[in-house]
DNA sequence: GCCAACGTTGGC
DNA sequence: GCCAACGTTGGC
């Protein structure tokens, strides 16, 4: 069964455009550094999954655009690079603490802005949309896939 | 820049 | 194992 996750990137970091222009149109998701979110990629997503990209910390915070899951998880090398600002001392390269996979950018969308999210009774309880979270990766039902999907590619 | 919310750390 | 302090995320 494929899966579906939103995934958050600052767009001064790697847009979507970005993604789009990078080699086979796939981007190392490095940087995640909360334990949860680590999981769902090293234990969760598997190759073919679905993406919402979503850009974060940005003058207009929403989903612009669709990607696929396109490696398994692998170790995140930033963690070992002391000049990175995802640098994690503590983490051994012999039991590596951190994990990315490859996410290819498919397609631009239009942007799917947060407000307008909220204001669509049927995402309302989109896991991102729920009160606090920072999650940088989410899990996102079927429903709620195909309900963005189906209209921003119709 | 502010602040709500949550995660992590570390003392006990 | 509890919990206060601190750090980070991310929208506004």
């Amino acid at each position: 069964m494929p899966q579906y996750w939103l995934m958050k990137s600052e767009p001064d970091d790697c847009s979507i455009d970005d993604a789009l222009a990078a080699p086979q149109k796939t981007v190392p998701w490095t940087g995640v550094r909360n334990f949860q979110a680590r999981n769902f990629m090293a234990k969760k997503m598997q190759v073919g999954d679905g993406v919402l990209f979503y850009h974060s910390s940005c003058p207009q915070p929403g989903i612009v655009g669709v990607a696929r899951v396109a490696s398994e998880a692998r170790t995140d090398p930033t963690q070992f690079d002391p000049k990175s600002p995802y640098f994690d001392e503590a983490s051994k390269e012999e039991h590596p603490r951190w994990v990315l996979v490859d996410v290819q950018a498919l397609r631009k969308t239009r942007l799917l802005g947060l407000p307008e999210m909220r204001a669509t009774p049927a995402l309302a309880d989109m896991v991102v949309l729920r009160r606090g979270n920072r999650l940088s990766i989410t899990p996102v039902e079927p429903v709620h896939w195909h309900a963005i999907v189906d209209e921003m590619l119709a």
